[in-house]
DNA sequence: CACAATTAAATTGCGAACAATCTATTTGTA
DNA sequence: TACAAATAGATTGTTCGCAATTTAATTGTG
C-alpha cells in the first residue's frame, strides 16, 4: 500500500501511513496515542516517531493531556485541516488503479477486516 | 503478516518474508535474485541484506554465476531443506487462527493477487 | 497514607520495504 | 573492436512495524 500509494501522496509530502493518521484525525481532530493506535493496530513504538515527523512538518501539534499526564493527544494542525482538502481525490484514485470491481473492494475490506480482528483479539 | 506468523515461525527462527523466500526455496531450490525478487515482489535493496543475514544462519548459500557474473544465485543448504518438514503444518495453522471460511481464503487471495498484479503491471 | 500494580508513552534495537544511486558485467551496435 | 546501453546486485538513507524494556503518572488496596 505504501508503495502504491506514494505516487498519490507525493505532492502532499506525506507517506501512507501518516495518511492513516490524517484520516481518523480528520473524523475527530484530537486523539490520543492510544486510541490511534488502537484504530490503525499500531503501537506507541510505531506511532511516536511517526507522530514528531508530522508534528515537524506541521500537520500536527502533541499536547500532553493536563488531566493526566501519561496522555499524549494528537491534534490537527491549520495546515493538517487544510490538507484534507488536497487529499479528497485520493481513495477514487486508488480504487481505480487496483481496477478490482466495486464488489470485490468490499468483500476485500470485509474479509481482512474480519482477519485482523481475529488475529488481534485471541 | 509478520507480526502473527511470529508465535508460528519462532522455534524455526525465521521471519515470515524468510518463511516466503523458502517457500520458493523449497520448490526449486537454486535461483537468481532477480527471478526470487519478481516472484515475492521485492528488490534487491529489500532481498540482499535479508538473503545475507539466512546465509549467517545456514540457511541459504548464495553463489556468483560463473556465467553471468552479474548474477547471485541463492541456493538451499542442508539445513534450509531440513526445515522443510519443521514448516510442514505452518500453513494449516495459520489459517485455522484467521478464523476464515475456505471461500473466505480464496476469495482473498484472488483478490489480493489481481489487485497486486495490476498494481505492479502499470 | 504508603506502596504495589497498572497504564501511557517513550526508547532501544532489529528486520524489512523501497527510492535513489553506484558498481561491475554483459550485450548490442556503429 | 570500441563504446554506449542495458542488466544484476549492492549500497545508502529514510520510514515503518514491532518486541522488549524503561520512565513517569495514576489508580487501587492494605
Amino acid at each position: 500500500m505504501t508503495k502504491h500509494y506514494r505516487p498519490l501522496l507525493e505532492e502532499l509530502n506525506i507517506t501512507y501511513p501518516q495518511y492513516l493518521v490524517l484520516l481518523v484525525l480528520w473524523e475527530k481532530d484530537r486523539i490520543s496515542v492510544k486510541a490511534l493506535g488502537k484504530r490503525l493496530f499500531l503501537d506507541s513504538g510505531t506511532l511516536t516517531p511517526m507522530l514528531k515527523r508530522m508534528e515537524e512538518h506541521g500537520l500536527v501539534k502533541r499536547e500532553r493531556s493536563k488531566e493526566d499526564e501519561r496522555i499524549v493527544e494528537v491534534v490537527l494542525t491549520e495546515q493538517g485541516k487544510q490538507t484534507e482538502k488536497q487529499a479528497e481525490q485520493i481513495p477514487l484514485k486508488f480504487i481505480e488503479q487496483t481496477n478490482l470491481d466495486v464488489e470485490e473492494a468490499i468483500q476485500l475490506k470485509r474479509i481482512l477486516n474480519k482477519m485482523l480482528v481475529q488475529l488481534d483479539t485471541e
